[in-house]
DNA sequence: TTGACTTTAAAACGACCGTTTGAAATAAGT
DNA sequence: ACTTATTTCAAACGGTCGTTTTAAAGTCAA
């Protein structure tokens, strides 16, 4: 009976699949040091099995890193794209103004937690400025279908004598401004000297709908 | 006199000074790779030194990071700075469109080379996204400054009806353009297709001075 | 219960890490 | 030219890295 019960309690502690906690952990610390930073002991010890369960699983540490674009980030960033795309397509009057405040929730009120978000821009700042085997998945199967419907949502809004590129142009710069405020909150603190509490980040949100609208000159 | 000769040599070849060589090496591969990524043993290689010279010159592997910011990045990035302001100081007229322009040009075309502009994006988008020791000193020295200098310069011509952190937000969405169209070149070659051509660059320019100022909405 | 298969574990592998040592080479001062 | 201080060097240090090995434990159909 003792037996049995410690054997269900370590069940439950380990919560099985191995495999799991290792992708959990890993992404969590690669995000925080970055891939050279972080040791395949640090990430065993933090999911709580052993060293050679990396190797059995993802053959070695680069495909382990692989796996966390494959399996988490990109799921979550289309967790991200789909709210976007059922907030965009449920609007009567798709115009501008309301597709770039669907964008900007979307990616950075969106579904995630805080802290989840956070880890998200790490590992994706990370790959922008030293891409690797993960970068081509990532632009592949998330960046362009967000351009790509960008572009289309936004098309028709463009000025008629402009060329065909600034529009893309544009929409690579509201890229640039969502992703730049999560990575760069250190600096912004640092430099106004403000909190990025609830009220500066609603007050963010409104500036950054507003600068990329005016932006977009439309 | 051959033996001379053949110390006159070496003395061209190493150049003198293994400390200078050291840091130009160094922050080469530390922007290229990251610090973890790169090994002292890679450096010194690098700088045709021995091993123990970064701990004669600079203590350690930390201190010779942070002394590439002191010694390099800073004033490098002040070089700019300073084309900014004489710029902006010999306009006769400095309306936000001039101030944007001065601003683009010195920071996307610069005093500086190509090469030299890639490195110097990506060393402060690494702190950026995982501040060290080097970022207070890059903060203060460089990045205040600019803030503020261009705080004064915009502020006469914001909307009085506006929250005085409004052009707080616009002066950072402006950092965040001009420092995300270098740090994800990749990405943009990726999904647009094009090359990053001296064309593709005047056309940028060109797009982000017209995005900044709509966004300023003056 | 058996037996084939999957998964985890502890220990050890060679390689490379940042740093230190102590002596040789060079430069500078007198 | 001799002494002193500065700079460079090869070699080795203890430690940690990613990966592998070998064996035990767990899983599950027959």
């Amino acid at each position: 009976m003792n037996k049995k019960t410690d054997e269900t309690i370590n069940k439950i502690k380990k919560s099985n699949k191995t495999r799991e906690r290792l992708l959990e952990k890993a992404e969590h610390l690669f995000a925080q040091k970055g891939y050279h930073a972080v040791s395949v002991r640090e990430i065993t010890a933090a999911a709580r099995c052993n060293m050679a369960s990396v190797n059995y699983h993802f053959k070695n540490k680069k495909n382990l890193y692989v796996e966390v674009f494959r399996s988490r980030w990109v799921p979550r960033e289309l967790l991200m794209y789909e709210t976007f795309e059922k907030s965009v397509d449920s609007l009567n009057d798709p115009v501008p103004k309301l597709i770039v405040q669907s964008l900007v929730r979307a990616y950075i009120e969106g579904p995630l937690s805080d802290e989840e978000f956070k880890m998200h821009r790490q590992l994706i700042v990370r790959e922008l400025n030293n891409p690797t085997e993960a970068f081509e998945l990532v632009a592949d199967q998330t960046m362009r279908p967000l351009f790509k419907k960008l572009y289309g949502l936004l098309n028709d809004f463009a000025p008629e004598n402009i060329d065909e590129g600034n529009l893309s142009f544009d929409i690579m710069s509201i890229f640039g401004i969502i992703l730049y405020f999560n990575y760069s909150r250190p600096m912004i603190s640092r430099i106004t000297g403000k909190p990025y509490d609830a009220d500066f980040k609603a007050r963010l949100i409104e500036h950054m709908v507003r600068f990329s609208l005016n932006g977009l000159g439309v």
